[in-house]
DNA sequence: CATGAATGAGACTTCATTCAT
DNA sequence: GATGAATGAAGTCTCATTCAT
């Protein structure tokens, strides 16, 4: 039921697009901010995994961050409802929703902080990148980029993005814009 | 009224903060709509004024875009209320609203697409940067910024991020992480 | 099915105590309604019934009113959870049920009508008697003592109540206070 | 707006008797269980309060039993709907109101406690008498009074039950069915 | 001009009832 | 006969908006 996204917020809404009635919604969710929640962690949770299989086992912080953004935006990008409740429906003000907001993310968060701090260590970055402010820069970037998608009626491939966007963050990132990618793919 | 700051969002409470009464408000606004949208557009005014008059006539893409930065950390950072009605509020469901978001914002995205392609063009950026990237980049990058400040509480001085943040925008744009922003200020 | 007791008045709730689905109620019940005024016949039905068995063929009204409160206070006393539905959920609003519960707890005012009738014929009762309240004392004086107990969690023996309760009842209907009742049992 | 009475427990009809719009009821209550409790609680004060009033300073037990009743009866007696509202709403399985109605109640409960200590203390009720058993029958033949007026409709006068109910209960709790009140009235 | 009490549409949620299996 | 997932009517409560003062 969660997968099939939402394109409003109201708990009516949800049941009309899901094809049910409004109170069978509660019998797979506690509340309406356990709908919303359940889906950004469920989202959540597939975009980190995502991303460490396609990573794989030898971690290199800028294929990690590669991987990251492919997972992100494939995730994405072939659910436009599911990213719309993501980008502005759990973003209201419900003081309730927003405080779990940010455990949810951790796990995505800590991902992102891995890769950076990896990418220090490795003197793969810049050792003078503020971690606190190149972790904002990534989740930033990749989250104004759907954003800007599903404003303008995600009506083009997010997945062509992919690559665009990880230029940009792996230059900020290394101070060095030659990074071959391609040859290691 | 408008500049006095709200912490939430309902009509009530933004009438209690400007120490008028419910019904007072609606002589200076259409309705709820209007009211957050004026904010916006006055907030956005003010930075990228603010940001222009910085600036100074002898425009230098970098210099402009440390100086919008920093028109919109201290704009933000000395009112955490207004910021917060920015970041959540404005941010809500409401499709009427979000349609004039993007109008509103028209000038602050010229500003940063002004600054990234004269960057581009004199040279100072590089040239295969996509465009509509780099202001992804840099709007996202502020704007989590300022969502991380709100949401940890506006406990710490945002205009301390307001080199950080360039650090790393600049990077991003330029490939090169050596620009001596000192010697010129 | 109706026995196994309740403390709770959903449907749900009743079919989970009885150990059936919630569907399965309705092969024995028309509605909800149908339930709780089923459960108040059998019961008060139960109690009469027990009552007159307890008296014998040899009515002393003072004695058949002992016997009412020892068959009223056995048959809750056993058994709180029934206790619970007939004290709270049969008391709600929904007038479709109040108008039937008179009608089932008639053979139970009809027995202290015989009772307190029979005692004023044969002179043990006081002849100014008012049947109407003598009625509501008895009736009000047992409800109100298994409603205390209901409501201080039914942690005590109701049994233990029969004789004060008769005590104070007698008292009021004979004006006499030295019925020895031990002497005939 | 709380003496208005209501003779239906859903806040539309409350308000609706009230001659206010939904919204209304929450300027002035918190929820519906403080609309309930509110009304339960201003009417005991007032029977408690006048009762006392009527009984002034020269407190006899008796006679305070007589004015506690005269009190009830007139305070429920003119106002059918509030008293619908007391006997039959307030008694519903909401156990977050049902938790409040014994606290609200102990004033009045106080007040029959020591009317009955009063009264054994003194020597005119039997010393034998169970306190607690002895507030039940006052509360219960009150109550079931009051229930039987409701649910028959609240034709009659409820004032002409005054004297009736004093008698028998006067009589359960003395042993003596000679009480002449009139001649210190 | 300003007020703020009142409004009432609409949101979330519960639960008695149904019906395909 | 039995099930229990699904239903949707109805209830409580919020809050943007109005208008008599």
């Amino acid at each position: 039921m969660s997968e099939s996204g939402y394109h409003g917020a109201q708990v009516a809404r949800i049941a009309r697009v899901a094809g049910v009635a409004d109170g069978t919604v509660y019998l797979y969710f506690k509340n309406k901010e356990d709908i919303l929640v359940s889906i950004l962690r469920e989202t959540i949770g597939e975009i980190v995994t995502l991303s460490t299989l396609l990573e794989g086992d030898h971690p290199e912080p800028l294929k990690a961050l590669h991987k990251l953004i492919e997972a992100h935006f494939q995730t994405l990008g072939q659910n436009p409802a599911l990213a719309s409740v993501l980008q502005v429906h759990i973003r209201q003000a419900d003081p309730a929703i927003r405080a779990q907001v940010a455990e949810i993310m951790r796990p995505y968060q800590q991902t992102v902080a891995r890769i950076v701090e990896m990418g220090v260590v490795r003197g793969e970055m810049r050792s003078k990148l503020d971690l606190r402010i190149a972790r904002r820069m990534i989740f930033g970037t990749i989250d104004e980029t759907v954003n800007a998608w599903i404003f303008t009626g995600a009506k083009y491939d997010l997945t062509a993005l992919i690559d665009p966007v990880f230029d940009v963050l792996m230059t900020g990132l290394t101070g060095r814009n030659d990074y071959d990618r391609e040859g290691k793919e």
